[in-house]
DNA sequence: CCAAAAGTGTTCAACATACACCCATGA
DNA sequence: TCATGGGTGTATGTTGAACACTTTTGG
């Protein structure tokens, strides 16, 4: 090793590195947040995203899933890098680079298995509280990623239980985009992609007639991920 | 503060943060890499991506302009984030996380003005030389990520110069989706979005007959980059 | 039997594709 | 005058948007 790049190396301030997750759920009606409780003073606690420090042996990805297991005892989520967010004066204590992970992660199932040790709780993102640090643009470029993302492949499903209905897929889907959706062209376009896969069962319960489970056909899901499948639907009238 | 935060923050390993700039040119015939001669010993200095070390009161956006501005002298340039590397083996002299930007310039302008300080050279994406680190994967993504872009956003107009015929901008799209195009269809398309301004002026020089030129309607094209346009080109027979 | 949600088909407009010929000019 | 690239129009198929009625069943 040349002494001069090593000496280029020693001569860089370190900085430290965090990790904050955007964690959305659907609860059947609305786009929700998984928030928890922190703060830097004892007086002003606020809410913020779920983050912790990446560790010296850890990848970024590695970290992610961690905080997010910590957190939710979930494994297996769909978990995506958004940005890295690094202003020098972001957090007040000491210059910290944080890299923001997007997650989705179904709420019906695993609402239980959220840790007691956090504060946790799920707020609509329309209606979110005042946040730590820049974690309210961390949200904001997070959602607008979902609608994006959501508008080109049929990233939906991570946020839905295994079996679900059309229905509750587009009540889903209004919920991302904030609009109303023909259910006619709804579901012929769902079902013209060929992802999903109908059962037997129908849904209890919510409607006197009941809706057809669907679960989506993973082979395919996966394989088709990366091609444009431009999922933007069509408003109503 | 509270000590045990505070406490918190300084039990923190740190880390290096560094920067890489994946730049991007058209020389109207290939899309073109601009990449430096860069390496941590002696007998293996590599080609590489222009990068640097985040200064202690700099931010990420602030980091990759200065390092572009270092190497070619340019401001102004189109500079998006696309991803922050940091698996801990990725730097064998001491864990670094980088942060890679993506950045669009146009070379023919610009060329005399790359540094002289930099053996800095322009690499058609096509025949890339062995490349530092994970700087491949870099620049993997940061293909995939302007194919994706380009797609959805007039986004081709970074890279070339401000006065354009159609035919070049279409010989940008073809080197970007390494495909053929129909002229006649693209044209219409293009035209279609009402960005261009066309120009009283012809090329000179490369064809007989000489291109307009157009030069892109500034305004509309900040106010529309973020709709959709759906950009992306049918194909030729 | 009725209210509430599920499910389904058709028409029309817009857009994407395929395709071929004439134009301008420098050599 | 001819070779080279520039520029344009039309016909056809596909896709998305608008729109209304029938079905099921729990209360």
């Amino acid at each position: 090793m040349r002494l001069d790049i090593l000496k280029q190396y020693q001569a860089q301030t370190k900085c430290l590195v965090a990790l904050d997750s955007i964690i959305f759920g659907f609860d059947g009606e609305e786009l929700k947040l998984l928030l928890v409780k922190r703060g830097i003073e004892d007086e002003d606690r606020t809410w913020s995203l779920m983050g912790g420090w990446v560790q010296p042996d850890e990848s970024l990805e590695g970290a992610s899933s961690r905080i997010l297991f910590e957190l939710t005892s979930l494994t297996d989520i769909y978990l995506e890098q958004l940005h890295t967010f690094g202003s020098p004066q972001r957090d007040p204590v000491e210059r910290t680079v944080s890299v923001a992970y997007f997650a989705l992660i179904n709420v019906e199932d695993y609402a239980h298995k959220l840790s007691k040790s956090y504060e946790a709780q799920w707020f609509s993102v329309q209606e979110l509280p005042k946040l730590l640090f820049d974690h309210s643009s961390m949200v904001e470029m997070a959602i607008e990623h979902l609608r994006y993302k959501a508008s080109q492949h049929p990233i939906g499903f991570e946020l839905l239980p295994e079996k679900f209905t059309i229905p509750q897929l587009q009540k889903l889907y209004e919920a991302i985009f904030g609009t109303e959706l023909d259910k006619r062209n709804f579901s012929r376009k769902l079902l013209s992609t060929n992802l999903l896969i109908k059962l037997d069962e129908k849904q209890k319960g919510y409607s006197k007639k009941g809706a057809f489970f669907y679960k989506i056909d993973e082979e395919k899901y996966k394989k088709q991920f990366n091609t444009f499948l431009n999922f933007l639907p069509g408003s109503t009238s």
